[in-house]
DNA sequence: CTCTATGCAAAAACTTTGCAGGGAT
DNA sequence: ATCCCTGCAAAGTTTTTGCATAGAG
């Protein structure tokens, strides 16, 4: 998958891969910083070479930048405001916006547990 | 109106309000920097106190935080991976989503201007 | 007069960059 | 052998916090 995007394999590459392609959620550096053998310079320059071959995606939340495989089915995320928990919503909501490409979509609000006990 | 929320009136509040009242697009501290009265700490302080009131929502985007008034109809913030422009797109796309409390909802991806110069 | 808001400066949190050495082809 | 990748450390950016003073009620 490294090779057909023209990127040169690397151990790195390949572990960073793993991960995110098995995580159930986006993942931040502070998520996985224990379990990733890599440095976060390495991490990092990674996830910008991913983001710009269209391999993974990401969004911003809690001043963390959180990263995530691009799926046939965009899903929108969700970011509860109250307890920071993300959620990948099920729905998928492709809605053609005239013009525009669509990468990601999040949703901020409150989860349905944090709802419940306000 | 920010008495409305049992906040104590302030010039800095005023001068916050009324400028992201204005804005046609959310506000990052950057973006207006130059022409607040009022230090970072009063702006980052009167914009959390803002949102906790739900006056104003957030979202974050290239490592900055913006800003905007919050409105009867929920309208979704476009965001420019390319040219990093922001848009507030017209199309009121409001799902109940069950159980859901949704505070905004952003999309990224590219813009119809970058779209075609690809 | 009291209690909260503000400014300033310093700290914190996250991400990026420079550089020298290591690894892929 | 060459060129790209990596780790480390330092720098950069944005946001937050402590503390003394100013301002609102």
């Amino acid at each position: 998958m490294i090779k057909e995007k023209g990127l040169s394999y690397t151990q790195a590459r390949e572990e960073l891969i793993d991960l995110l392609l098995h995580a159930s959620t986006p993942l931040s550096y502070d998520n996985i910083k224990n379990s990733l053998s890599m440095d976060k310079a390495t991490f990092y320059r990674n996830t910008a070479l991913f983001e710009a071959a269209e391999i993974i995606s990401s969004f911003e939340s809690n001043d963390k930048k959180r990263y995530y495989f691009i799926e046939q089915n965009l899903h929108p995320h969700f970011i509860c405001t109250n307890c920071n928990s993300i959620e990948c919503l099920k729905e998928d909501i492709i809605y053609a916006l005239n013009g525009y490409k669509i990468e990601s979509i999040t949703i901020k609000g409150l989860c349905p547990r944090c709802q419940k006990n306000e």
